[in-house]
DNA sequence: TGATAATATTGAACAACGTTCAATATATTT
DNA sequence: AAATATATTGAACGTTGTTCAATATTATCA
């Protein structure tokens, strides 16, 4: 009897509609702001019920956190295919501005907030994932270093300034501290640094 | 009779003493997780009173904002009389760090956290003190490419890629994003940073 | 000095929050 | 159909930011 079965989906299925109704909110109204409560709403359960699902409101955004990761992994990690070591580091400069642009509570969630880093150290997913995107800039970086197309240095350190050159814009963008910029002029400027500092950086 | 002024005297001196508790129960708890009540109870008053004060509890934040800005400008533009721009921009840099390390929560209130922008705009003091430090470091670039010291670029490009990559390290550090690497090397990493960023901008 | 007016402080109250838990409703097994 | 197991609920708790009538304190004037 496949009753078993059948219960268990049923509860991923729950615990998966709480983490999409969670996500919707948390990206809109923020992490802070959202009550569990109007999650509860969102999916037409009472708020007692989240908690069969989740031990507290961190762990959700735990959860989110995870999810994010990943999708932000299979968006970086879609330049392998690309030859060009250098032009695969230009690459995910833009992909990267563009998943902050399109996921900017998202990026928050992942990057700034500070809830979720307790539970991160013991688990796993979304550090693997970090981690992965980190060897795959490093990677690319020593490749670059490898074939002479960048200027010696050291590929940890290069590969975290390249890092947090991207992380310092995003950071910046999301916590709308750029408004001394033109709106128009501020994406055009984001996309000026990866091209400067790749100059910078080129033989 | 000067108890007018004397009363206006006490009104400010009790304000800053609520400033002086707010900022330090902000500082060691952060801003979120320290209730209106946990500040008036450190200076034996009722909760009820703080709000003859501020408005709100973005007020105080915003109030505090205000002196850490000052304090940030005053430890950044000491390097004033550094004559080499170069090295000024170097020195900019450390103090930079320095006043990150010292002042973490003072620098997530500043940068990082979200609430106060609300007021920033319109508002005066924190925005004037962030526009003197951008245009300090705006004219030591200048004046670097006036005399031929680091390759030609946009200034006011170069200038935003030094203070995001500042800011990316800071919000790392802050944030508790670097713990995939040995809690002593990240202060002679950020410094390495540094060293490297002038090495690639330098002619 | 003593009554009056002005101001500062308080503490109770409100609504909303995260979280818990006995009670209830639902589904499964015997 | 009864007994068992599970899922859901909604009331309740303690805490939050904030408001406001009541109170205590201080300044003014007769």
């Amino acid at each position: 009897m496949g009753v078993n079965e059948r219960k268990e989906r049923e509860k991923t299925e729950l615990r998966e509609l709480i983490l999409e109704a969670a996500t919707h909110v948390f990206v809109h109204e923020g992490y802070e702001k959202t009550s569990i409560r109007s999650i509860a709403e969102r999916i037409e359960y009472s708020a007692g019920t989240i908690y069969n699902y989740f031990k507290d409101k961190n762990e959700i955004l735990f959860a989110i956190h995870e999810q994010a990761f990943e999708k932000f992994l299979a968006v970086l990690s879609s330049v392998s295919d690309v030859e060009n070591p250098l032009e695969r580091i230009r690459q995910m400069g833009y992909l990267y501005l563009k998943f902050v642009f399109e996921n900017q509570e998202l990026y928050d969630l992942m990057f700034i907030d500070y809830a979720p880093m307790d539970c991160i150290k013991e688990n796993a997913a979304s550090w693997e994932c970090g981690m992965q995107n980190h060897i795959l800039l490093r990677n690319s970086v020593a490749e670059c270093l490898e074939k002479g197309l960048i200027r010696p240095m050291d590929i940890d350190l290069a590969t975290f300034m390249i890092w947090s050159q991207m992380h310092g814009m995003a950071s910046l963008v999301i916590r709308d501290r750029l408004s001394m910029f033109e709106k128009d002029a501020i994406k055009p400027m984001l996309n000026a640094v990866i091209e400067q500092m790749l100059a910078l950086y080129k033989i």
